[in-house]
DNA sequence: TTGGCAAATCAAAGCGCTTAGATATCTATT
DNA sequence: AATAGATATCTAAGCGCTTTGATTTGCCAA
């Protein structure tokens, strides 16, 4: 691991200034074309591997987008996908991993898969960064610092960090466009989502008696949980419960389905506002031996790859994750075009995914 | 997006030299309290983010690991992932993307898990580089520009152009051990796991006709196909055909086994390389009617998310994906330590998952 | 007080590249 | 053959940090 050779050798090996070396990279065309191929051969013989720091230093730009992955699962509000932090979900090398799809992918993991497809596709370089609960800031400062724009999700930045960091770079945000209304945002149609899966209890098995449940807050499960009181209102109902959101925790969440099924007046479905509720709920109430759709039915929001493979197999709300992080990297590159456009929001359409959990396929 | 500030901005308003605001950031103690915290409020008001390119430069370090995640569903030799390009795959926003777990997460979407989650638990940063066919090289030696260390997959860079990188940063790779001898390595048991796979085959279902088909060669594979004649050798029996691999891609396995029931002489299993392969070879024969695992057996060999979902389930050997990428951050960290030690090989110890596919729960 | 030592701070020299602007080399005209 | 205008190449000035070795400051013993 010597360390390798630079323009200076390159230039000296080809018999030209190092201005030359770089052009022949940078701007082909500029250096004639035997010339270039002697740079070439130089720097194929010499294994010249162009330093990327230098390269972003000299140009103010680094050449990689970022991506923040916070990870919720890490999150104190969760169970942990760490190993054996916490008892509630076993450590990664215990059965060789990931064996129920509860883990990953998740709805960041998909959206993040559409950030790399996208980045790739384009020819831009990555960088994904990981938070967890300790040091965020320090890792997204770090981040931040080398990077030429940075992709975040939802309630995994304070606003006021965010807000530091968006005065050197450009930051998309999935969702959340009201707090941080300065910044690119893609967002999807959480209203007709949730209309279309409680139109779907309603009309197609006839249910009446609905509430709505959530853990964390979130500006996405705020508007879900409007859109679920609007819908009931227009089909001139009421919720069958008070609020149930934000629980705060998986934990609360459990806890107020075994008040449910405790008190024994269980509603006739359960609209959660995430597929994870909704898998906390199903467990619950599976261990109340609550049977779901039958005794209640129960439905998610955001289609992860989880909920097709649980018994019953939930029923929610797909978002286009791949194509939400498409989208971020989209507008972190026309903003990095276009520094001064007004801040942008793209709005993508969502679909209604019926599977076991509503009742309508045989269990 | 102004040109955000430098030491020089923090270190004029803190009344300091740009040393101070450099030692303050990166050895805390060796700066006098009061002055650090002088340092850091001034940081603070100016929203100082420290360039990484200039550390980078300045270190000779750019403090990152990369990972190449070449996409083999990107080969020509498979259908593709990415959007219009194949017809025997939806493009990714058809549907909404991903519905059936079939092109994420794969093999290497796991094992690059596995990659971030170690990176994020020491403090990496880690860049993911995607190649694709046309431009692998230029994307391949600007991620080397751009990092400490490298982890690629098996046949995802020609051995050449390997050599040329490994010249200048530590490269770790998933398997191919014999190929790139010189460089550390991850690998799993391949022996033990085909071994239990077929002895399952032999003796739970007193199977006796079993044959081995793989499509893409590698080394991973060479080594299942000498497992599998191996353990058919030492039970007394020998293959039902002729080497049925490397067929070369998913088209040409999806021929053989049109050839096999065709020719009505099925055998009591098949056995895959992968499970890549094995859920060509499902698809194939669903196709043309055959029934599965009653007419004949198939496994496969990985573990990844689709052998779970597709029906039959898929009976297969699972990898330990994760703790795979894991190793691999590793392996590049230990070697950034003491670049002088011979080349590590991180021996891996694999599973056998039985499902539907082989016969043994009720399809 | 003063000398001596440790702790704190600083000055300055790069790190390897990009890119204006200057210079040299070619081409095409006259 | 001379020269304007391209074209090709080069010179040199950074880019923002780290870090060595020098210098200053602070503290304590003599």
């Amino acid at each position: 691991m010597a360390k390798g050779p630079t323009v200076y050798h390159v230039a000296e090996r080809a018999g030209v200034s190092i201005a030359t070396v770089s052009f022949t990279f940078r701007q082909p065309d500029k250096v004639k074309a035997s010339t270039r191929d002697a740079v070439l051969a130089a720097a194929e013989a010499l294994g010249y591997v162009p330093s990327a720091s230098a390269r972003g230093l000299a140009r103010g730009r680094t050449g990689a987008l970022g991506l923040f992955a916070y990870d919720y699962l890490l999150d104190p509000a969760h169970g942990r996908r760490e190993e054996g932090i916490a008892a509630s979900v076993p450590a990664p090398t215990e059965g060789l991993g990931n064996e129920d799809l509860r883990l990953f992918p998740l709805y960041v993991d998909e959206v993040q898969r559409g950030v790399e497809l996208e980045c790739w596709r384009r020819g831009q370089a990555l960088l994904v960064g990981g938070g967890n609960p300790e040091n965020n800031e320090a890792v997204l400062s770090d981040i931040a610092g080398r990077v030429d724009g940075l992709a975040i999700f939802p309630r995994s930045v304070p606003s006021e960090a965010l807000a530091r960091i968006a005065r050197r770079i450009p930051v998309v945000e999935v969702s959340e466009s009201d707090l941080n209304a300065d910044l690119d945002h893609v967002t999807v149609d959480n209203e007709s989502g949730i209309r279309a899966i409680t139109e779907h209890l309603l009309t197609v098995h006839g249910m009446t008696r609905l509430m709505f449940l959530g853990g964390m807050p979130s500006s996405d499960n705020d508007h879900r949980l409007q859109a679920f009181l609007r819908t009931l209102h227009d089909a001139g109902l009421s919720s069958a419960r008070g609020p149930n959101y934000p629980c705060g925790s998986d934990e609360r969440v459990a806890e107020v389905v075994r008040l449910l099924c405790q008190g024994g007046n269980l509603p006739d479905a359960i609209v959660c506002a995430t597929d994870q509720d909704a898998l906390v709920v199903l467990d619950t109430l599976a261990a109340a031996g609550v049977n779901v759709p039958k005794d209640v039915a129960v439905t998610g929001f955001d289609g992860i790859a989880a909920g097709r493979v649980v018994r019953p197999s939930l029923s929610t709300v797909r978002q286009p994750l791949e194509q939400m992080g498409r989208s971020m990297v989209q507008l972190l590159l026309d903003r990095l075009d276009n520094p001064e456009k007004p801040p942008a929001n793209v709005h993508l359409p969502v679909r209604l995914v019926v599977r076991e959990s509503c009742g309508c396929q045989a269990a």
